[in-house]
DNA sequence: GACAATTTTGTAATCGATTACAATCCGGTT
DNA sequence: AACCGGATTGTAATCGATTACAAAATTGTC
């Protein structure tokens, strides 16, 4: 393997003046660079990172921490972070919890054994003291999640006003018993959508009913399955607002199995806007966030800390989207 | 931060002893590794990993590279390599090329530099020349994609028997007219379930007509569109084969569009067998692939490959399977 | 041409864990 | 008590690039 002092011996410099070279560039006369550069290509050099990295006490990767690559939501975020992280150097460390708590922990001691320089989170399980925790020690972003109350650097949309959002419009259209198909309520990300929900309802003075709101997993059986369950209630709901786009799917399918139609017989809304949307039949009317964009601004964020540098808000609210396609109508005429 | 002479130093014993506790735990007294142990979590000691990265020169990550982790067909493989490095202690390096040819040359570099001990390659864009004496020189196992003829390690399916099968199943039903919606022709993962096509056309005696074989890129607007162009045709196929499941239900779309009934007056089949296949209606049939199997053999063969054990063998083709859904047909009765 | 100011280059310490090699310890044997 | 062999521990070199500091070279000024 060739090293620095081999093209230092070849260009007749010192490794210093290599190294230099290599990286600054400054302070280096036009003469020697040009010896040194030849050298570097003849001998087709290229530097080892490991011990650069010791030195510099940095290995340029960070940690993307995702509950579930294989989401299209989570990848979409992935190739937001992969796309800044590219442009500054940076590589991407694939983290994907599966769900669990105990390997979104250890992902945080590598930050301290140095393997990554930085963590973000696409998923907090984990209880909010530790991630605070975390987060004042190491270079920590949240994306997706908003954490109330706590000084975390995050990027996320607000999710309570997006699902206040998605349940009015679901009123507006006439509907007043209206199911809920949410995620695992212990993720923020779906109580604050569940809290969007009471929002919609109380400012439109329709009573709460326990039973219309249902907990699922996000995956698409648990829509269905769950789905099975509002449809058995005696009074059963007109519309349905479910916090992803695969439960959406499996709510779909549980209707249409029972004989009625989407949206005739029952209004559907989802949510994340993931391609899938607009494959389904009808295609699902779903709330959109930026998701790119919000892997993008993370990673921003995250090397932003990793630097030292100022940051002018460490806390960013995307906008979020009702992207209205044929799942949703009028409420069928109530039959008094 | 505390290093690893903080532990000797409270410990009473060299930074040898403490590293021999820490790593292999041969040879040393059981008094003195509880002494160090104790030190060790009482100073909460974190091994350096950059530093033992330089010692032992190597950096214990792999990179995976995949054309696009948004595909769910990709990010499944990804579990895999995922699940099996993790295993062995190694991390998995995110390496999404957007199909770029550039971005797969430089990946390739990251080994020279020692950023990462391997790489797998689930995809296949750059000439099988690079890529042998890439092969030759660095750890690479080839995910996906089978390179007739080269002793390259590789776990895939037989994309040409996989490709035949699902045609020989259109021809079983009756159809003889057969539309083909092929991937990027450079990839040859794509001109491998061609010559499938091909093989069933011709066992079968059914002459080859080069209208049917339309060229699409993987996406859902490619398949409408050239579905859109089959179905122009002066005499259009009654049954139609694309390399993947986005084409095929792109296609679909196109039919329906066109006032036509999937199966009944056109038969579809896809590839991949995405969890998309049981959303779209009719559920589409499709050649199955062992997408994670694929990934966790592929990095199992990867690590062995790093940790220069002998394999046994280093070419694995694993089964594909049709999964018989709703969108294949008898072909309708021909109007003589 | 002498001297100061500045630029360019070199020397050697440094990052922190690992490990080859040397030293020491300990129990058993004669 | 002397000695041996194996187990345990310590010393110091090592991985290869970076960089603080020192030295040398160059430029400019009078």
């Amino acid at each position: 393997m060739v090293g620095i002092v081999d093209v230092a011996k070849m260009a007749k410099v010192s490794t210093a003046t290599v190294s230099r070279v290599l990286s600054n560039n400054m302070n280096v006369s036009s003469k020697t660079r040009d010896r040194v550069l030849k050298a570097v290509n003849q001998l087709e050099y290229k530097p080892n990172r490991l011990a650069s990295n010791l030195r510099k006490m940095s290995s340029k990767t960070v940690m993307a921490v995702v509950p579930d690559i294989t989401n299209p939501f989570f990848s979409s975020i992935l190739q937001g972070f992969k796309d800044v992280a590219l442009e500054f150097g940076y590589h991407v460390l694939l983290g994907d919890t599966g769900n669990s708590l105990e390997q979104e922990r250890d992902y945080i001691n590598l930050v301290k054994e140095r393997v990554v320089d930085g963590l973000i989170l696409a998923t907090a399980r984990l209880p909010k003291e530790e991630i605070l925790a975390a987060s004042q020690e190491i270079p920590v972003v949240l994306a997706c999640e908003y954490m109330d109350g706590f000084d975390i650097p995050t990027v996320s949309i607000d999710n309570v006003s997006a699902g206040r959002e998605a349940v009015e419009h679901l009123i507006r259209l006439g509907h007043r018993r209206i199911g809920m198909i949410t995620g695992p309520l212990d993720v923020i990300l779906s109580k604050d959508r569940v809290k969007g929900y009471y929002q919609a309802l109380n400012l439109n003075e329709i009573p709460i009913e326990g039973v219309l709101i249902q907990e699922g997993n996000f995956s698409v059986t648990s829509g269905y399955e769950t789905m099975l369950k509002l449809l058995a209630l005696k009074d059963p709901p007109t519309a349905v607002f479910a916090t992803n786009d695969e439960m959406a799917v499996g709510a779909m399918k549980a209707i249409k199995q029972r004989g009625l139609q989407v949206p005739n017989d029952i209004s559907v809304i989802g949510f994340d806007d993931i391609p899938l949307c607009g494959l389904v039949e009808p295609e699902l009317t779903s709330v959109s966030q930026p998701r790119y964009d919000m892997g993008y601004q993370a990673m921003q964020m995250l090397l932003s800390i990793i630097k030292k540098e100022e940051l002018t808000r460490n806390q960013i609210v995307l906008p979020h989207r009702l992207m209205l396609r044929d799942t949703c109508c009028k409420r069928p005429s109530p039959m008094l």
